[in-house]
DNA sequence: TTGGTTTGATTACAGTTGTAATCGGTTGCG
DNA sequence: CGCAACCGATTACAACTGTAATCAAACCAA
């Protein structure tokens, strides 16, 4: 507990923040309501959670606040994944990717592109670690 | 927070559960010593959430308790799974797989299934859904 | 102008989680 | 036999989470 990440209804927030960043409180209250029923109260814990944790800052515009990320997406989705992957997986990533190729609703690009991400890799480890 | 799930410490607990099953409470207690440095008491604690969530059942076993889960390892992967892609990644699998084949410590023969597996994929799609 | 509305800040509260300590019974060592 | 070690059960407790309500200031509409 001593490592505060984000929770799960906190990742709903920093979804639609990271999607329109800069965003005012209210935007991203209407997001939720719609997308997944919260309060608008609710919706205003989270941010400011966000913010004490120092995951998001707010800056003053006209009357309002505009909230940014101070951590990419990016960031935040390879913690998490590490996190996950460790947690559910011992770290082992091959039978999750089985499963999510097996499961996952891919289109043919998408595939595609794993197929050359797949080549790529192979190429790479038949060099690199020979 | 009405659906009680398996927390990241239960994680670990069931992790050596499944893969010992079935075992005593001291044998989990010695796993996880060593592995996470978690106290004794710690472990009880676990345990006995674990039971209470009915994800764990134990029978008597001359003057201990036999613990053995009452939910498959992958039933519990596939939810865990779905959580943590949704979350993250809106659902959308795609980028997740694609993170994974790039960052991934894959065998040789680790990509050989994966790249069996799409195969298998897109031809299935290009069946199917056409 | 005044009362409802909106905003941000503060407070509430119960359920979950990580981390144990305590308690009472059993038991094995010396 | 007597006491330490061990076991399972119960209790503790603070931080984190989800879900809001309350409060105070400012703002808009009648």
């Amino acid at each position: 507990m001593r490592n505060p990440s984000i929770s799960d209804a906190e990742w709903e927030v920093m979804n639609v923040i990271w999607d329109r960043n800069p965003v005012t409180a209210s935007e991203v209250v209407d997001a939720l309501s719609e997308q997944s029923g919260r309060s608008p109260r609710t919706v205003k814990t989270m941010l400011n959670r966000l913010l004490k944790k120092g995951i998001l800052t707010h800056e003053v515009e006209g009357k309002r606040y505009l909230y940014r990320p101070l951590v990419s997406r990016e960031a935040c989705v390879e913690r998490a994944s590490e996190s996950f992957l460790s947690r559910v997986f011992h770290g082992d990533e091959a039978p999750m990717i089985a499963r999510l190729v097996r499961d996952a609703d891919l289109s043919e690009s998408d595939i595609e592109r794993l197929r050359r991400a797949l080549e790529e890799k192979a190429r790479r480890d038949a060099e690199g670690d020979a």
